[in-house]
DNA sequence: GTTTACCTTTACGTTAACGTTAAGTTGTCT
DNA sequence: AGACAACTTAACGTTAACGTAAAGGTAAAC
């Protein structure tokens, strides 16, 4: 019963708002590898979760070689040759990053509450 | 007793770990503007928040540009020019945006927390 | 069988955000 | 006076992340 629903790259395109030609560079960058039928490129629901997350990272400012990074930790090929520690560190990395990025964003948002607050006192 | 200290240009790239070249650039993209003895700048108290601001901002992905409009919001001289109301819209469009990030992060941090335990179990 | 729609690769173009010389100015120390 | 350190402007170089033709393949629709 898994879901056996595949894309085309256009289906993609149209779903998260992007360009076939960006999610082709995707691929091109070693961040996505679709399966093929000839020529055509056909995506499953592991891609789809991919792009989901290449396109999270981008929101967030992460250059395609840090997300990359990141997908690779999650690659069970690649796990296997990666030693465990390294993998637990590098995800310790990410956490950080992540964590420091909320902290901004707090900051930011109490800021935008303080001079909301002073302009509706000032328009009285 | 306002604090008076100012700074030179290598004062600020050491203190936020950027170099002078990226702080002229900003300015030249009109986001400081800094006061001048002769040719040489001289920064305050408030140029010092507004490159703060400015690097959080560039923590968060957010364009020059973006950070700019943030800028414009407090500037109390645009401030008056521009209708209360449009700065209360742009002031809720950037939180929009953040919060959006802030979901985005705490996404990201779930599945590394997922992936960890993951790794952890296989470790045994 | 040919138009239509969508796919492909290749290659050159574009923008943002600086980096990197180069060449000159200014203040200060010796 | 001469050297040094830190400042300045001007201009060209660089990288990431695609955009934008150009030229062609393929399968369904008319």
């Amino acid at each position: 019963m898994s879901t056996k629903r595949t894309y085309t790259i256009s289906d993609l395109a149209a779903e998260f708002d992007v360009t076939p030609r960006a999610i082709r560079f995707y691929e091109s960058e070693g961040l996505l590898s679709p399966e093929r039928a000839g020529q055509k490129r056909i995506y499953h629901q592991k891609d789809y979760v991919l792009l989901k997350l290449i396109l999270r990272g981008k929101r967030l400012g992460w250059s395609l070689a840090e997300s990359k990074q990141l997908i690779d930790l999650y690659d069970p090929e690649q796990q296997n040759q990666e030693q465990y520690q390294r993998v637990l560190q590098k995800i310790e990395e990410s956490r950080l990053r992540l964590q420091q990025q909320r902290q901004d964003i707090e900051l930011m948002l109490l800021e935008l509450d303080e001079h909301q607050t002073r302009i509706e006192h000032a328009m009285n």
